[in-house]
DNA sequence: AGCACGCCGACT
DNA sequence: GTCGGCGTGCTC
């Protein structure tokens, strides 16, 4: 008869005891379906001991203990609790949150046969000449071809599995001349298509990762664009699977996974690969959650969320882009993701690559620190690839028209006549930012949040780029009924007419989240442009990060300088990178690249270093600037955050907050006054936070422990919410 | 978070 | 007289 220990989905940091007969301590890990109050929930079991402070008359037995998929490894229980601590978010939040939705459901599960399945020819289809097979059946063909060349494959790597090919593989194995076979976990073959020759800077730093990979080692992949980093990940994956280990690749956004994807799966044909990510289904997430804990996938590519995957035999962990705010959680648990990778790597003594053309400032520290270990790639991996020419045009001198200059213009119709691409980069959706009374200066705004409504030009709407909420466009002004109200500024819609004005005969595309709502409409729109229907693409963020676009010449940035006034310490640190990745979309291949920037300050620091392109100069200003002013990396923050529907209530709770630290906080600690966001009202309710400062993680940790408690026992009105974000990325 | 209990205002 | 508002308290 044992007690054990279940961490349950509730707000409350605590483990819930009950009553087992059949459970032992290697059972930790394991899901059960416990009585709750007046209801049934289920958990995890975290531990399981003989005794408990719990009164006998409030102990329950267990309702259920499901056994059909194994205990989640011990590792990733350490993980759970390393959030709970470090986080400062209720256990049972922690772990339940970080399942596949179906292991959250009160209901068994079941899993995929335990093995891999691959394919592979008979000796007899080994022999067959394809040319037996007529030419019209073009797929069968490709098929037997692929497998001749690989000894083993996955279905995946086949191709897109269609009833199509599903129907041609059924022919081949009825012919005798395939077959699908099951591997068991930790014997697949390795098989790698032939790689490009790496560059002398390639070459150089997979040497160093794999003199180096059975160990915890950080590395700093520092990269220019078109550097060729994914090479130098492939490669040194390609060294961990055929140790037979596991290999984790975190990417920032779902949109970069399908690339990716295919770019592993043509290298490792060999290799199960699962991508996870808030794309796939509930019953795929839990398929490949599974499939990573029996080692039945090699490779797993995914989001954020895929940090809490269990693994059999992790070998190594990847993450792209990893200065991207994409992957800091912002609500529940908000974990950062590179850095729950950084503990991973480290409690599983196995080497981890951050990757980054513009690493994070937190990074780029820890590399000249020595801390992590500094590989660099200066130059690109085309031979013929040179870095673009960047060039700023002074919007105090050359006006814009409708938000273009005329060196953009001309620039642009050079480039088109020329068969080239262009990106007129602007960070706005909509047609006008601003709707503006002219008569008594009137702007739109939302009801529920302090923002300007965005005129939207198609549906004749004004929308929240926050809120969601939407009006139509009012006739006259509200406040005066003046009939003179008009669109100020410019959003990707705007820019996008301009151009179809000023340059009639070329074929414009605009790419923003509006414009790819549609499903699939990513897809196709990487289509149009790889198969160069389109001349200038009009865009915004999306457009920036990790595409190759081959043919794209020319890079127009429209007015970048908004970040610049930002209260936030880091705008212009994201400025500058989110500029260097747009920059560094032109010229990829043998086109060289230019890129022109619209700007009121084109003597600024930041864009003097773009024209550079010289990271490491910026980045060290930026780290002497955040040290001048005991910012992060030099000092660690954490933000209580209240939201109220009324600020004053929510600067009322902070207050009293802080006024429950006063007795124990100590000279390394330093509290904030309690100020409104930046953006105060957001959907209905009004946000304000406090900043708490320390000069070590430990101090800070140390507060926090201490602080948390007189949190929960603050009273709170029925509609005051708080929480608490450790290392916050925006304030 | 749920879900109960409990104590005061406007309705068949 | 009760239906229902949300304040308070508890969940092993």
């Amino acid at each position: 008869m044992a007690i054990i220990r279940v961490a349950l989905d509730v707000p409350l940091d605590c483990l819930f005891d009950y009553v087992s007969e059949e459970t032992s301590s290697t059972d930790i890990g394991l899901r059960v379906r416990v009585p709750f109050g007046k209801r049934e929930a289920i958990g995890i079991i975290l531990d399981v001991c003989a005794a408990t402070q719990i009164t006998a008359d409030k102990l329950k037995p267990i309702h259920q203990l499901y056994r059909e998929i194994p205990p989640l490894p011990h590792d990733l229980i350490e993980l759970y609790r390393f959030c709970n601590r470090y986080y400062h978010h209720p256990i049972g939040q922690v772990v339940m949150n970080s399942l596949p939705a179906l292991l959250r459901k009160t209901r068994s599960v079941t899993c995929k046969p335990d093995g891999v399945l691959l394919w592979k020819l008979t000796s007899i289809g080994q022999t067959v000449g394809i040319d037996t097979i007529p030419a019209r059946s073009k797929t069968k063909r490709e098929l037997l071809r692929l497998l001749q060349q690989n000894r083993q494959t996955t279905a995946a790597f086949l191709g897109e599995i269609t009833p199509h090919t599903r129907k041609l593989l059924r022919e081949l194995v009825a012919s005798g001349w395939a077959e699908e076979t099951v591997v068991s976990r930790g014997q697949q073959t390795t098989t790698v298509t032939t790689a490009p020759a790496a560059t002398a800077e390639q070459a150089e730093a997979i040497a160093a990762m794999t003199a180096m990979a059975n160990q915890f080692t950080p590395w700093l992949l520092q990269g220019v664009t078109g550097s060729g980093k994914t090479e130098v990940y492939l490669q040194v994956a390609a060294t961990i699977l055929a140790q037979q280990k596991q290999v984790l690749i975190l990417v920032p956004e779902i949109n970069l996974t399908p690339q990716l994807e295919a770019i592993f799966r043509q290298r490792f044909p060999a290799s199960p690969l699962i991508s996870l990510h808030s794309g796939v289904t509930d019953n795929e997430r839990l398929q490949g959650w599974c499939q990573a804990q029996h080692q039945q996938t090699g490779i797993v590519l995914g989001t954020r969320l895929a940090i809490f995957t269990p693994f059999a035999n992790l070998g190594l962990i990847v993450i792209d882009e990893e200065q991207d705010s994409s992957f800091k959680q912002q609500d529940g648990l908000r974990y950062s993701a590179r850095d729950l990778a950084i503990y991973r790597a480290k409690q599983l003594d196995i080497p981890i690559i951050l990757g980054s053309a513009t690493p994070s400032l937190e990074s780029y520290y820890h590399a000249i620190n020595g801390h992590y270990k500094h590989l660099r790639l200066r130059t690109r991996a085309a031979s013929q690839a040179r870095l673009p020419a960047i060039r700023c045009i002074d919007l105090r001198i050359v006006k814009a028209q409708e938000g273009l200059t005329e060196p953009v213009l001309n620039a642009l119709r050079e480039t088109t006549a020329q068969n080239l691409q262009s990106l007129v980069f602007i960070n706005r959706r909509g047609y006008a930012p601003v709707l503006l009374c002219k008569s008594c200066r009137w702007t739109a705004t939302c009801t529920r949040c302090s923002s300007r409504l965005v005129f939207h030009l198609p549906a004749r709407q004004l929308r929240c780029h926050y809120c969601g909420y939407q009006q139509s466009v009012p006739s006259a002004c509200p406040q005066c009924g003046d009939q003179d109200i008009l669109p100020f500024g410019h959003g990707t819609q705007r820019i996008e007419s301009a151009l179809i004005n000023h340059l009639p005969d070329a074929r414009i595309m605009r790419v923003d989240r509006d414009s790819i709502r549609r499903k699939h409409a990513w897809q196709a729109i990487l289509t149009t442009i790889q198969q160069k229907k389109v001349d200038i693409l009009v865009g915004t963020q999306l457009l920036a990060k990790g595409h190759d676009f081959p043919n794209l010449a020319l890079v127009c940035i429209i007015n970048p300088d908004a970040s610049l006034y930002s209260a936030d310490f880091r705008a212009e640190e994201q400025l500058f990178t989110q500029l260097m990745q747009v920059a560094g979309r032109a010229g990829r291949a043998e086109t060289p690249g230019t890129v022109l920037i619209q700007t009121e300050f084109p003597h600024h620091p930041i864009y003097q270093a773009l024209m550079r392109q010289d990271y490491d100069h910026y980045a060290q200003q930026m780290l002497k600037d955040r040290q001048a002013m005991n910012f992060p990396p030099f000092a660690y923050q954490a933000a209580l955050r209240a939201e109220a529907p009324v600020i004053q209530d929510a600067l009322a709770f902070l207050g009293k907050a802080s006024a429950a630290s006063q007795n124990r906080h100590s000279k390394q600690i330093q509290l904030f006054d309690p100020v409104p966001a930046p953006m105060m009202r957001l959907n209905g309710m009004e946000r304000a936070q406090l900043l708490v400062q320390a000069d070590s993680r430990k101090s800070l940790q140390h507060f926090l422990t201490d602080w948390q408690p007189h949190l929960v026992a603050l009273p709170t009105g029925s509609k005051l919410r708080w929480h608490l974000d450790i290392d916050p990325i925006s304030l």
